[in-house]
DNA sequence: TAGTTATTTAGCTAATTGTCTAACCATGAG
DNA sequence: CTCATGGTTAGACAATTAGCTAAATAACTA
């Protein structure tokens, strides 16, 4: 559960999810809005896929990430409810960017 | 905001807030509950009071610490906006905490 | 097959983190 | 005033982190 909050510490990290929140990208698409070099980037994909929060499938030459927003949903879920607090889906949207 | 989640992802700090969500606390009585040293644990409340999470009140020998339930409310309901989530006050009780 | 493109791995560095012990400051008690 | 207690600050250290460049791997393209 740290491993979430470790990887939503970084805005670069955090920043990713939410582009990825609109619709899955490919690593270079992704990359290109930033500033680092995509090695830096791939070592940010990588503490995001170690803490489940995304996937990425490989389609021939690209690597395709999405967001698990449902892990995402989870971890936050699971801490809120520690403080007595609720987390809930907005709107529906949200589960059609994934198929697990 | 980053800074919330960086004092979030560290397990001692999870487990302080978690106690201080019980009653506010002197800095060695939450130490009881830890293996650390004393400073150990003292500078886990910096990290905490620079996220705002925690406030302490200087009264006579002792720091009392408490939890600033709103600012962890805040934080949380400002990311989850950002994700079509939503997070809200499950029991009254909560604010009771805190008194700014 | 040879070259190009997408991405990761390897190896480096500087900065940050979490921990410790020892020393320090502040308060209250004798 | 002196001592004990609660807590922090200072300083050291090993491990981790976030960034880089250069090299390696994998897959398409001509």
């Amino acid at each position: 559960m740290s491993t979430v909050f470790k990887a939503l510490s970084d805005p670069t990290r955090q920043r990713v999810l939410e582009l990825l929140r609109t619709r899955p990208m490919n690593a270079g698409e992704l990359a290109e809005h930033f500033e680092f070099s995509k090695p830096t980037m791939s070592a940010h994909y990588t503490v995001l896929k170690e803490a489940r929060l995304i996937e990425g499938d490989k389609q021939g030459k690209y690597i395709i990430y999405r967001l698990k927003m449902s892990v995402l949903e989870d971890a936050l879920l699971t801490f809120a409810k520690t403080f007595g607090l609720s987390v809930q889906a907005e709107n529906a949207d949200a589960s059609d960017l994934e198929k697990e």
